[in-house]
DNA sequence: TCTTTCTTTGTAATATTATAACATCGTTCA
DNA sequence: TGAACGATGTTATAATATTACAAAGAAAGA
């Protein structure tokens, strides 16, 4: 599976990704205005979690308004769509990398380089739901992020 | 398996936490002192997760110093050693309910009644685990938690 | 078109979570 | 005794996030 641990055409990959949540944001009859759309891009560039206040900072060299709320606000909407993603355990966020599927995902995060890979898991499988389910806990989200090395940086510096 | 969504011998489970911790701390030969002690004691009579700040306005009422580096470092301690764990989707702390095994822990938190279970999870194995072993991904750990309904919840108010 | 409604944006202020930096204290042990 | 270390005391500040309210803009019905 391509986790992006690599090379590929980038510009593509953030045009595509803009072109497609343009699409779903009409389909939904939701409005992309600039500043989403800025912020979608910024994710889909830096590919890689960014922090709110990073984001905000891009967007005052762009000419945007930077008080906070405007970030968040746009980060708010992209996550709710599910176009972008909070990673919590680094308290930033980052863009979707399956754009209109609908999933539950999970990160691989390096805490080497700070690369964010993401994959898709089933919830309803898997031994966290086996104890859901025998606890009769009813789970509606999920939050499952791994910390560890990326293929890139191991090979660099092995241990 | 018992996840703590029920009643249970309460005043037993807090002594007998720091009972436990202490003696893994004469073990490894780490001082348990009074903060620390204190602080695992609230998480365990808390019985949920506490932000660093509940925390440091119990030990303010207890004539413990109440500067945010001493709450943080208590945890820092008992999250270093396995006596409690954070919980990222909530910047808050919780007392491990395993406590001397070591473990890779994973959390159901309930959104209306704000509890939170911990259970543990195998890591080698899984659906993640597939995804990174055949992305040359090496796991270290893992943030595991799951948002839904306890329940109790499920009970009193069922949707 | 008018105007009502709803969504989005602008802005100031503030809340919450977390860390840096450095001084001091007490114990251990060479 | 005094060097090394771990823990604590304290001030200050950094980083992350939200509240609240006003104004502007888009959408939808009369």
């Amino acid at each position: 599976m391509n986790l992006g641990f690599h090379k590929h055409d980038h510009a593509a990959c953030i045009s595509e990704g803009v072109a497609r949540a343009d699409a779903l944001c009409v389909e939904e009859g939701v409005q992309f205005t600039p500043v989403r759309k800025r912020v979608l891009e910024l994710l889909l560039q830096a590919h890689r979690a960014m922090g709110a206040y990073q984001i905000l900072d891009q967007l005052r060299e762009d000419g945007f308004k930077h008080q906070p709320p405007v970030a968040y606000r746009a980060l708010d909407f992209l996550v709710a769509r599910g176009f972008a993603h909070k990673i919590e355990k680094l308290n930033a966020f980052i863009a979707c990398a399956h754009l209109g599927l609908h999933h539950s995902p999970a990160f691989l995060i390096c805490r080497c380089c700070a690369s964010v890979a993401e994959t898709r898991v089933d919830e309803t499988r898997g031994p966290l739901s086996d104890v859901a389910n025998s606890a009769g806990f009813v789970i509606e989200k999920a939050v499952i992020e791994a910390e560890g090395i990326c293929p890139n940086c191991l090979t660099d510096q092995p241990e």
